[in-house]
DNA sequence: AATGTTTTTATGTCTGCACATAATAATCTG
DNA sequence: CAGATTATTATGTGCAGACATAAAAACATT
């Protein structure tokens, strides 16, 4: 009897999947080589290696060098997060965006907030609030220091029509960044402007972005109650 | 003068990223085709590929047959965050783990339930709800749903030693699922569980896990107050 | 026994070539 | 001119073979 040959990586992946799914590949445990599955597969090793690699990189497998491939003890569930700009993420929703500036100034930062962003504690940042509305109604409301040490060009734009989050996504590259999810009560002037009771229970994005070694922008995003943020595994 | 040869794909990769940055190729434009650019990096075709293809993959390339390659107009923001159990989040915290089983029952979930997890209506499920620990202190409330028919071991199982949380990791496997992040207020319940004033904003995440076609677990987490959950760009 | 060195080996990646596939562009046809 | 058909083209993926590299294992040395 010949073993089924598997022509292309996916079908290879897929058949890896089964194995693990089906524990005829426990946890843990070290799986075949990549010369002796391209031999049973009847395939190529560098189509063995494309589907394992891929594998490794969702989580489902470890691979080392020398060491072999072994199937992940605890696959990590790996959820990826789209984060686009709040107008899309509102127009995916069927609604009506809207948006509205609160306030714009160049001010010197809370300590806090020049000391994430490694700016002088003593240097302006312009400083940005706006409300994001979906369907007319309070969605998101956005605190934004942005540096202008790197983004100069902020200086000139009035963020009266276009959102902070919005022309920085075109105006200001970066290299990396961090993200932080949680959960906090409204303050006052918060529940004031999202029009929810005070004390609510809101879901804050903050992120901090750098170019480089500098950072570019800072931003903590209030979500209206009941909001979720969502995505499959 | 002859152009710097690029021999792996990181550093054609890199200089990629370095022209989108460099706005030498600006959002939404064309870049030269494969073949072109293995021309004018030296190295074969596959290893160009192999750059556009990662960097597609990380959102910064939009890519299509015949089409060709242009960079990303709004480069979505992938934000992966690794799930893994929290015995493993704890302890990588620093934090003793510590693990308290409060229920363990057979019972008719409430409609809401049933319906997400597609089970009839009038059957039993599994029901755990349990405290994890952090030094001590309240970390996070668990409250799980469990499909015995798609896991039966479950039923011999007493969950008063290890998680649900964990076992299911390693004795239920998953073919896909779904996660929510949102922010709660506080059940007064929850709060005396978790020793928090009443109406305290938490952090909670729902998931809902299935194999194939039948659902294996739906869970509520609600973190203690102060949890962020957090990740790189 | 502890330490340093060499060998072995599995994965990582590159090359050059071929064909598959999807989507656009060009052409033909009623 | 609209609609259907065909050609073209850029990406997607396959193959075989080669060398690079990291790390474990075996061996040698003090």
């Amino acid at each position: 009897m010949t073993a089924p040959t598997f022509r292309n990586w996916q079908s290879v992946q897929e058949e890896v999947r089964r194995r693990i799914h089906a524990r005829e590949w426990p946890p843990g445990e070290l799986i075949p080589n990549e010369a002796d599955l391209a031999m049973e597969f009847g395939c190529a090793r560098a189509t063995v290696n494309r589907a394992l690699r891929s594998l490794a990189d969702s989580g489902l497998l470890d691979r080392r060098r020398k060491a072999g491939t072994r199937v992940a003890a605890q696959p990590v569930a790996k959820a990826t997060l789209d984060i686009s700009v709040i107008r899309k993420e509102v127009e995916e929703r069927g609604c009506k965006y809207g948006y509205q500036l609160i306030e714009r100034s160049e001010a010197i930062p809370p300590l806090e907030v020049s000391g994430s962003m490694r700016t002088p504690a003593a240097g302006t940042l312009l400083h940005v609030r706006a409300l994001h509305l979906a369907d007319d109604a309070a969605y998101a409301l956005e605190d934004r220091w942005i540096n202008t040490t790197v983004v100069p060009k902020a200086l000139s734009e009035g963020f009266d029509q276009i959102s902070a989050n919005e022309w920085l996504m075109a105006n200001a590259p970066y290299t990396g960044g961090e993200i932080g999810f949680s959960a906090v009560q409204a303050t006052p002037e918060e529940a004031d402007m999202l029009r929810v009771s005070e004390r609510s229970a809101l879901f804050a994005i903050d992120r901090l972005t750098w170019d480089h070694t500098a950072s570019v922008t800072k931003v903590r995003l209030i979500y209206a109650p009941g909001y979720q943020l969502r995505t499959v595994l």
